[in-house]
DNA sequence: TTTAATGTGATACGATCGTATCATAAAAGA
DNA sequence: TCTTTTATGATACGATCGTATCACATTAAA
């Protein structure tokens, strides 16, 4: 509480008088770094983008590539661990993830798989949550050194090419 | 420190004799518990395994599908924040996850494409990397409940009948 | 202008924690 | 037997932390 009083530039009083107790600082806080992140990925979305491109940056959007989602990616960490031994916490962090990021991306390869841009045999909503699965579970890598972004981002591609057929030139 | 004494039913200062202070603690900690959790995963595989088995074996270790690797994924998942700003943590974190579980997998596939049971047209250090990732990407999702273990444990069957081969019968 | 909201500053309570110190005792090994 | 190892227990220091309280400003709205 002092140290977000001292960097806000401002009294530790009235840090509690607005948010009472310490608890409810982290869930305000979890909230607008979740509008945040989900404002930030958007924004990295082309304009006439196609459904290849628009799942890419979801699941690159995941990744710490950058300081910025870097520390994203460790207040999600931090959270999800926090959230373990406290249930209410665990609502908010769940609720953010939950609400189906998985069907989100089921729908937009289901609209791909209309337009005959997949491979054939493929189950949808696996796969779905295969390429999200992926970026998350990189994003421990990247984040401990283990993996390069490079890296991760070559690994997204290739599920990436796998799941898509190669642009007609 | 106090707790760790007290749980162990030991004097505080006996804990302090040993370890001196509570980062070695930790990193002694860290390396058994690493130690523990190679043998868990080597002791669930069956003698006469397949690669497939194997490497199914590998993955699913990697999931906190019970009590105790769920204990696991969360010591791991601490440690891993730790480390974060701890360089000398972080050494002892990596060491564990670096020295190659991806290249292992790799050298299983490559082991099960030279006996045919593979599909064709695979980059085998990619789909090892995928595999890897799928797993302890989805071992946060347990984790916190967003994803329940069954759930965990098809997708990663799902990804390895893309991989492998249909076993004949 | 009166009232309510917004803000400061200092100060304190109780609790936890890692670490340090010291005297002392039991057990084991030389 | 002598000495080193292994252990206890109490006690304390300094630091951090969330929270509470109180008096007192400033600003804005009624």
């Amino acid at each position: 509480m002092r140290q977000v009083a001292a960097e806000a530039g401002v009294s530790t009083r009235l840090v509690q008088y607005y948010f009472e107790t310490r608890d409810r600082l982290l869930i305000e806080a979890l909230s607008l770094r979740n509008e945040h992140d989900r404002k930030r990925i958007e924004g990295q979305l082309p304009e006439g983008a196609s459904l290849q491109d628009a799942i890419r940056v979801m699941l690159l959007g995941l990744l710490p590539l950058d300081a910025e989602s870097r520390q994203s990616t460790l207040i999600q960490l931090a959270y999800g661990i926090r959230a373990v031994n406290d249930p209410l916490l665990a609502e908010h962090v769940t609720d953010h993830a939950k609400p189906g990021l998985e069907e989100l991306v089921a729908d937009m390869l289901a609209g791909a798989q209309a337009a005959g841009q997949l491979h054939e045999g493929l189950d949808l909503v696996r796969e779905a949550g295969t390429l999200l699965a992926l970026s998350s579970g990189m994003s421990y890598d990247v984040l401990m050194g283990i993996r390069t972004a490079d890296d991760a981002v070559a690994l997204v591609d290739y599920n990436l090419q796998r799941v898509f057929r190669p642009v007609s030139a």
